[in-house]
DNA sequence: ATGGTCGAGCATCGA
């Protein structure tokens, strides 16, 4: 079974890109951010074409998360973090698969985090509260939900091997310390980043800035990140970062990642 | 030379 998670950065103008995409990679599950979309304008019905069920939890301009799946989905759609007051639309949470608890569910947590704009700034606090409220929720879900995936754009570069430059990243947004030790925070609750089970090396990313040609030059940070508990940790068989279609005609800034579990 | 590009929606903001 093959989990990705894609920023496409507006589902509208990335819908082509989408569906080339699915047909290409052939995904099961997929996680997608920043589709910028209000839910009655959910492209659903083209997605179902292609034999993909939608999720979905939208906005105008800004945000909006969705889950697409070839499997059924066995729970209800969770939107937000639970007891965390916000009005973005940055969580959607479901059960895929299988009766949720059965040994063949997968719980399925598609996060796209706060950015923080500058180390400092009210954002930046935002997303370390945001952090914080989501920590106290995937605790929970641990506990019910032993096949556990949390996968997104998390907006934080694990650690300097995502980085290409780090000495021009040190402590910047993205990179900071206090962001690092959130995500660390994450992963200490029981989750693995499932592309570091099969590559240690630096210079793989997910992300790069549309400007200044950044993706031609390699200017990227790896920020999209697909992690697994502990029991699907032992059920990977690979991941991945998918660069192609960052080279697209009329790309999002990002590309997809993914992550294989038997 | 750490610059300046997208997407949204109509001037500028967010990333």
């Amino acid at each position: 079974m093959k989990i990705a998670s894609w920023n496409v950065n507006s589902l509208n103008v990335r819908l082509p890109h989408l569906q080339r995409w699915l047909q290409e990679a052939t995904p099961d599950v997929v996680a997608l951010q920043e589709t910028k979309l209000e839910d009655p304008k959910f492209p659903d019905a083209a997605l179902a074409e292609l034999g993909y069920r939608s999720m979905f939890c939208g906005q105008k301009t800004y945000n909006g998360v969705a889950l697409l799946s070839r499997l059924p989905f066995t729970s209800e759609c969770v939107t937000g973090i639970p007891g965390f007051d916000d009005p973005q639309k940055r969580v959607l949470a479901a059960t895929v698969g299988s009766e949720p608890g059965s040994p063949q569910a997968l719980r399925i947590v598609n996060l796209y985090v706060v950015n923080g704009e500058s180390v400092g700034s009210e954002k930046f606090e935002y997303k370390l509260r945001w952090l914080a409220a989501v920590r106290e929720w995937l605790r929970e879900e641990l506990v019910q939900h032993p096949n556990l995936v949390v996968l997104g754009d998390f907006n934080i570069a694990p650690d300097d091997r995502d980085v290409y430059k780090p000495e021009r990243w040190h402590e910047k947004i993205l990179c900071s310390t206090p962001e690092r030790e959130a995500l660390k925070s994450l992963l200490d609750l029981g989750l693995h980043d499932s592309f570091r089970l099969f590559n240690d090396e630096a210079g793989h990313h997910s992300w790069w800035d549309y400007r200044l040609n950044a993706f031609d030059r390699g200017w990227g940070l790896r920020i999209d990140l697909v992690l697994v508990s502990q029991a699907l940790r032992a059920r990977c068989t690979g991941a991945g970062i998918d660069t192609g279609p960052r080279a697209w005609e009329r790309p999002s800034d990002h590309t997809p990642v993914w992550v294989e579990v038997t």
